[in-house]
DNA sequence: ATGGTCGGCAACCGA
């Protein structure tokens, strides 16, 4: 089974990249951020004219979550389980036997900004959502796009960023501390060497070439998934398209 | 040094 995600900044931008990554790669699930659509307006046509079903929660400009699927999705819900929901950006389904959490944590904007209070107060109430909904046992995955690099080999220049919103030391803790749920982070399991990233900033010039990268997008596996995790990798394309998303997409394979 | 480039949406905000 593989499962991947992917932030499209724009779905009905990035259409043409995300019909083609479908086409070539088949995935079984698909994890979308930053749609930047309402649900009146969501392009659900050509997802289903390729074979998907999708769901999705979003609003005008700006947040915004899908999930494509081969199957049809069960158990679906948006938000976290207390106020403010922001279902924009927390989508949850089961599709065939594992539990996908598909999330855009709020990014912060700055360290002194209100939202970036927000931002590690929203990475504790989801460990109370990981808490609360599921087992170890369970077959989870949580992906997206998390807004934070979980360690120095996460960043190109760590010795830069210590007040970054996406390195700040409050930020990685807060992750950890979610986490330690008991994910374990397939994509780095399986590639320990420095030098991979997720991310990598639109006003950078040639970014991609340089390595000057961020890895702020996950695919964590509950401890039950990851055993079955047999690989994981980080495809580049969709950020070197005519018309490039700023992330790339992450994918692994599950023996299920 | 505080940029640079995108997308949405109609002036700048957010990343």
């Amino acid at each position: 089974m593989l499962i991947a995600t992917f932030n499209a900044n724009s779905i009905r931008s990035r259409m043409d990249v995300i019909l083609r990554w479908l086409a070539d790669h088949k995935p079984d699930a698909l994890c979308i951020q930053e749609t930047k659509v309402q649900d009146a307006e969501f392009p659900r046509r050509p997802i289903e004219d390729a074979g998907y079903h999708v769901v999705f929660k979003g609003q005008k400009a700006y947040n915004g979550v899908a999930l494509l699927s081969r199957t049809p999705p069960a158990e679906v819900s948006a938000g976290l389980d207390d106020e403010p929901r922001d279902e924009p950006r927390l989508l949850h389904a089961k599709i065939g036997p594992v539990h996908i959490v598909n999330t855009y944590v709020p990014q912060g904007r700055d360290i002194h900004h209100e939202m970036y209070a927000y931002k590690l107060a929203w990475f504790g109430r989801l460990r109370r959502f990981f808490d609360q909904r599921f087992k170890k046992t369970d077959l989870l995955v949580w992906a997206g796009d998390l807004n934070v690099a979980a360690e120095p080999i996460d960043v190109h220049s760590p010795e830069l960023y210590g007040n970054h919103v996406c390195y700040h030391e409050g930020a990685r803790d807060a992750f950890a501390k979610c986490r330690a749920w008991g994910f374990v982070d397939v994509f780095r399991k399986h590639h320990p060497e420095p030098g991979h990233y997720t991310f990598f900033d639109y006003r950078t010039p040639d970014a991609v070439n340089k390595g000057v990268g961020w890895r702020i997008d996950y695919l964590l596996a509950s401890p039950a998934l990851a055993e079955k995790c047999t690989g994981a990798a980080i495809d580049l394309k969709p950020r070197l398209e005519s018309k490039p998303s700023d992330h790339t997409v992450l994918m692994a394979e599950f023996d299920l």
